[in-house]
DNA sequence: ACAAAAAGATACAAAAATAGTATCATAATA
DNA sequence: TATTATGATACTATTTTTGTATCTTTTTGT
């Protein structure tokens, strides 16, 4: 039970990253500098970052990446969808065939009240809550 | 992101189906009918749940499987604990190494709040409260 | 025009987790 | 001692996750 995989991890830190700094953007190699992660892999979510339009993103020199919006509209679920759609909690299929019981099974729906309230609490936390700190204070 | 695997899935229907009948002892065969899977997956969740603890079973003609305590005292969690542990959303390693960011990433702390509110939840589901319809009065 | 510096696009591969099968051993009982 | 049941275990297949490698395109400075 993973709810957050690296692909979105990496992606959250890489959000992170270019939120915080102060250029108008950054390349992907000074992000691999900073974050410390593989450059292929790291080159490949910001990609799909920048396909999913949350990055802007500019070829050549001095070019690099940015937010298309601010921190603080970026959400978790926001990066999870991209990432690990569908967002589910249980598919329940049985040999690729949706469960038969499906329509009067109680854990099912149970399970799916529980889906609905971390979703809601993972939509309640964006890049800026998660950049917040003391220390980053704007001068 | 699958809260649920297979494994519970099925482990949980064989639960219920095995706490809802009145004979003593239920066997697998039995089982195979009444939830239509595949018998030697059934058979090695019955196994693991029994090796678990949760399963008394006989060997023998008439022969099968029982719950060692009653459905109320078996959560969710149980299952989940025996089929995915370990239970955690968030391990953030990278390339196998633990995340040396831990120890002061928000990302990590909100997720780990979350984390607790949903294995509380999946806590408070037993097989009891799956199985409680109106159709299933004890008569 | 041309070289350098960036991202874009894609195809491939390795590893891990999940899902499922098959086979033989062991115990209980009639 | 045959039958009926589970126990143990090894194997295989599929899917998801986690990466790597390679080549193309665009931008910019000279
Ligand atoms: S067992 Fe399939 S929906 Fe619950
Ligand atoms: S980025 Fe590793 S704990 Fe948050």
């Amino acid at each position: 039970m993973k709810l957050i995989t690296r692909n979105t991890d990496y992606a959250v830190r890489a959000l992170c990253c270019i939120a915080e700094q102060k250029q108008e953007v950054i390349s992907a190699d000074r992000l691999v500098k900073s974050l410390d992660m593989p450059r292929p892999f790291l080159r490949k979510i910001l990609q799909t970052l920048t396909k999913a339009g949350l990055l802007n993103s500019s070829k050549g020199k001095d070019g690099g990446f940015s937010l298309t919006v601010s921190p603080e509209e970026i959400t978790l679920t926001d990066v999870m969808e991209i990432f690990q759609a569908p967002i589910r909690l249980n598919e329940c299929k049985f040999k690729k065939n949706d469960c038969p019981y499906i329509s009067d099974c109680l854990l099912k729906g149970k399970i799916d009240e529980i889906e609905k309230e971390v979703i809601a609490k993972l939509k309640a936390i964006t890049i800026a809550s998660i950049i917040k700190k003391e220390v980053n204070v704007d001068d």
